[in-house]
DNA sequence: TATCGCTTGCTAATTTTTTAGCATCTGGCT
DNA sequence: AGCCAGATGCTAAAAAATTAGCAAGCGATA
């Protein structure tokens, strides 16, 4: 297995690459906050890739950066680490904030409490 | 506003702070999977106390150090920020995707009806 | 064909992070 | 008092990350 823990600017880029699902060096400069020069971005890609982060796939004669984890898979790590930092493993504490925290629609809301009424019946 | 991206060392003794509330330096040490010196932990724990991340106390002749942040502020970027990166913003899906990766008792399934109810309420 | 605009590959230098080690202080114990 | 255990402060060295810059390839197009 690979490293997973990351370094800053590796961190965000690959957190762009999961929003964007792909990219090109550009367009990961372009989301960079504090950007630096275009030639570091792409070494960054290039380490990524050499290190098993990030896949490429050629587009015309330019690069399509992906990351090379699914994002399921992506999502599933990155939410146990956030429950276990966070809310001491406590699944339920983190709903509750999440709930809590953002202005839900009613229809959000119902969708919410079928995924739970859905849950329930799969677990028995 | 001090610098919010850690180093790789940073983010894990603060993931440890997080979880465990408070720490000495020699409690970070036996946490961190890798583990560096003793020396290397008190000079990060010095260097995050320095740029605001982490205070400390002094408890007999030791320090006790902590998150400057407040647990709930942390968790509220965090989320915030997870959200964004995994889930195009969607708490919904984020929601979605905890209840369905957790085995969750019935109980808790049970109260997570009750806080999404209140939310309900609350809306309107 | 000549050249412009775009790309990648690579290397080397700079900057930042990470680390260990030594000096020092304090409190308890013999 | 003298000594030991365990703590911190500080500094400098080692390692890693981050960056810029240059060489070179490819295709379009004048």
């Amino acid at each position: 297995m690979s490293k997973t823990v990351l370094t800053r600017r590796e961190r965000e880029i690959m957190d762009i690459l999961y929003r964007r699902g792909k990219a090109t060096a550009h367009e990961v400069l372009e989301d960079l906050a504090e950007p630096p020069s275009y030639s570091a971005v792409r070494a960054l890609l290039r380490l990524l890739e050499e290190r098993g982060h990030v896949k490429h796939t050629q587009d015309g004669q330019r690069y399509v950066y992906a990351p090379a984890v699914a994002r399921g898979d992506a999502r599933k790590s990155a939410l146990s680490h956030l429950v276990k930092t966070f809310f001491a493993g406590s699944v339920e504490d983190a709903v509750a904030a999440l709930v809590d925290r953002s202005k839900l629609s009613p229809e959000e809301l119902d969708r919410l409490s079928k995924i739970i009424d859905r849950a329930r019946k799969e677990g028995r």
